[in-house]
DNA sequence: ACAAAACCTTTCATCAGCTGTAAGTGTTTT
DNA sequence: AAAACACTTACAGCTGATGAAAGGTTTTGT
């Protein structure tokens, strides 16, 4: 059964939300405490959230933000705030549907279903820059194709994505690949990073794992080159209030 | 650079739409013959399709059916139809967004973007009964695990899964699996079924390959027991009249 | 009921591709 | 220039997928 985590302050609609995901067939999951709704929410990694925006304390904006930025479920904005503004906000920072209150019943059960048939299979995919990780298979989605990467390739990968733009030791990456961080071959390490490198370069990905002496390495989000090529379309819609209301 | 196409039969309509698309970055096509529009998009395979409702000669509701019945792309539905009864319906349909003219520029855009973000990754994915299939690289979602399929069994799945719920004959899996119905050896052929069927089973799946003596086999959509158990939470929204409008 | 045909299963040798070792080449820092 | 670190290539061992072979089970027709 399909769990779905219920963020909203007012207790009425929140007991009627959960009510009436129950009736439907789905698990529903109370959230009363906001200031770590993120973290709470990434404890229980519900298949779904449906998040209020306006909360005591807390900006639900940055609630969302959060859960997109760490491994994500889905998120379903259900809010009264019929802002133009705060839609677009709310999807630039990846919510997966935004509705207005009220909002029939027909219509919120309709898109927790579309966004959850959306999702499945997703539920283990690391976001890169420009390409996902599978975290089971280390099949790798870029562009339109797919590879399987072999398993230390992908172990390394993984390791790189979960410490997204920061540095990783040798001693990390080890770990992740033999479990201990005690007699390794540096030179092991070695060609198994190198042979992740030959592939990434072979699929075309704006790669750049640099080497940081002494310590380790880190995979860069961006090549350092050529900032002028605007790439992805439809990001024009930028804000200049990048902060929460 | 991502392509969208338009399906909307009034041409100022359309060519607003067009126009907006291309300011935005990406490459619009304009579908002006809606009574082959499913085969036609197929052809030309784009990586979202905006489609209006109210089409002279064919229904809308069709042509999203058609869409998601053969391997599928995101479909955002935009529409002056504004009754709750189509929303609901284009959704079960398996429209990804619905949207309402008149329609600010933005809005489209967001969703627009949204939707195409969602789908990274998805292009090769076939549906099966509760799973998902990668054409490339025999990824299996299920639930929500994944496991790569070795080459034999994913192309044999693959088959299946390309001729729904219709017969396939040993030949054609032969080919599949070969490249060439001569000289094949039933008996190579029957062992990699076996193993599909054994892992199959192994990941908990509803197989059913079922022989049809003499000429093949088929892949049965759900085991022919128990029908009453319920399954599939929110999809109590059936609709009398499946039929289209 | 019987035999033939069709279908299924298990076992085993072979082969491809991933992995770590080893040995040697670059590159940066002191 | 020497030392420390980083990279590359080649090779042999291992794992797991594959097809051949042989034998078992189910279905069908008489």
């Amino acid at each position: 059964m399909k769990r779905i985590a219920v963020v909203e302050d007012e207790p009425l609609m929140r007991e009627e939300l959960a009510l009436m995901l129950r009736k439907a067939g789905y698990e529903a999951m109370e959230i009363r405490e906001f200031d770590h709704a993120a973290e709470q929410l990434e404890e229980i990694s519900p298949d779904l959230v449906v998040l209020d925006l306006n909360l005591p304390g807390v900006s639900g904006f940055r609630i969302c933000r959060e859960i997109k930025g760490r491994s994500s479920f889905p998120v379903l904005v259900l809010t009264s705030r019929d802002q133009m503004k705060d839609e677009l906000h709310a999807l630039e920072l990846g919510a997966d549907e935004y509705l207005t209150k009220p909002c029939r019943r027909e219509r919120l059960l309709a898109r927790v279903s579309n966004v959850l048939k959306r999702y499945e299979g997703r539920a283990n995919l690391l976001e890169g820059p420009g390409f996902l990780l599978d975290r089971q298979t280390y099949t790798l989605y870029i562009d339109n194709r797919s590879t399987v990467l072999p398993k230390n390739q992908g172990k390394l990968l993984e390791t790189f994505l979960s410490r997204s733009d920061k540095t990783v030791t040798k001693d990390e990456l080890c770990t992740a690949l033999w479990g201990t961080t005690e007699f390794i071959d540096e030179n092991a390490l070695q060609v198994n990073l190198t042979r992740l490198k030959k592939t990434m370069t072979r699929l075309g990905m704006a790669h750049k794992i640099t080497p940081v002496r002494g310590v380790g390495y880190r995979l860069e989000k961006e090549a350092e080159s050529e900032p002028g090529s605007g790439e992805i379309p439809g990001q024009e819609n930028s804000f200049g209030n990048e902060e929460d209301l």
